[in-house]
DNA sequence: GTAATATCATACCGTGTAGTACATAAATCG
DNA sequence: CGATTTATGTACTACACGGTATGATATTAC
């Protein structure tokens, strides 16, 4: 233990708290009273450990997708590319909609519409939202090279396909949608996948 | 006119111009400074013209699906829900890409994250997304009485899932995707179109 | 035990927010 | 004309915001 007051809460839980204040009302939603009655610390606490705000919130994007967003990579590794994409959207659909987080996507809840002291946390979700895309896509031009999709599909395009898939079911999710709903609609969405015949 | 100083503003522009502040920066990001400036009025002609901040962003609300969102009532219109459907997706992918508006749609902008000031708001945008996905399906049961769509089409299923589809691209949109992406996304997405074969 | 160090708790700072009081200006009514 | 009515412009209120100074408290190093 090193020199001086010890910390008397533990950095990860508060940070998960914080990412769950963050996650329902958005990067300005988000007051400091709300994060510290949430983390259950007093605001120089905060400010120590966490440096100021924005910075709070960037940690919390990382434990996002550390955390309740881990589903992502897991799902990406999915023998068949397919198969990931199954996965990927039956996930994303329990995530969003899950009992115990708040509704919707984290990295599309905040990331739209805010003021000017909201541009950096906008940008840094939507650098993340892009890697993600960018994940799918390299899956699927490895699936065509290994011949599990046509040759002619577009890697890119398919991908940017599934992300709005999923970025509009978190915006409905949001809105109250039931995750049975949701699990009907990636059905249907999945009716789109490539076939050669086509 | 009526007794009294008149207006030296026009209450349809400053109206529009207060609906792409709110539409770029959401109901809580939109301050009465940022309003005001692009509205061309100080403080209490806005507050004498349209009651609070609240009751702008209601009028604003309207004049949106009254302006530029005016074109789903005219896709829904298309002789046959297929073409309803294009159309209406097209012309999405138009206003959320457009060089004139706000990037996104001012109906998902806003709608997700927020703190408390911003639920009512909140709920409204919720209900007019609702609102234009129930007109989606009702377009859709009449396709299937009319034999366009194969008698066990789910019309609500089906409304969800192109609901979600525009969502989606609004999402893309607002981070900064083109429309000749997202015009490929949507040639995806309808290939999703219910057949009787499957 | 004493010095050094880091955390905790309270109270504060400057700024920006939504909303309004009040006096002035410009129109119609009689 | 004067009286009335409505809009405008300035200045203000009360409050919430992000961030911090300060002193007390709890631990380690010596």
């Amino acid at each position: 233990m090193p020199a001086g007051r010890p910390r008397t809460f533990d950095l990860q839980q508060a940070l998960d708290r914080a990412l769950r204040v963050f996650w329902r009302k958005g990067y300005e939603g988000a007051s400091l009273p709300d994060l510290t009655a949430a983390m259950g610390i007093n605001r120089p606490s905060l400010y120590a450990a966490f440096g100021n705000k924005e910075a709070l919130f960037r940690q919390a994007v990382d434990r996002y997708l550390a955390g309740p967003a881990c589903h992502v990579r897991e799902a990406l590794a999915a023998p068949t590319a397919r198969a990931a994409t199954e996965q990927l959207l039956a996930r994303s659909i329990e995530l969003v909609t899950g009992r115990r987080n708040p509704r919707g996507c984290f990295l599309v809840q905040g990331a739209l519409a805010g003021g000017d002291t909201a541009s950096g946390p906008r940008r840094e979700l939507n650098r993340r939202r892009a890697a993600t895309e960018a994940a799918l896509r390299q899956r699927y031009e490895q699936a065509i090279r290994t011949g599990e999709l046509p040759a002619g599909t577009s890697a890119g395009q398919l991908a940017k396909y599934f992300a709005v898939v999923m970025h509009g079911m978190a915006v409905q999710a949001a809105g109250g949608a039931r995750a049975a709903e949701l699990r009907q609609v990636a059905q249907t969405a999945l009716r789109a996948w490539p076939h050669d015949g086509k």
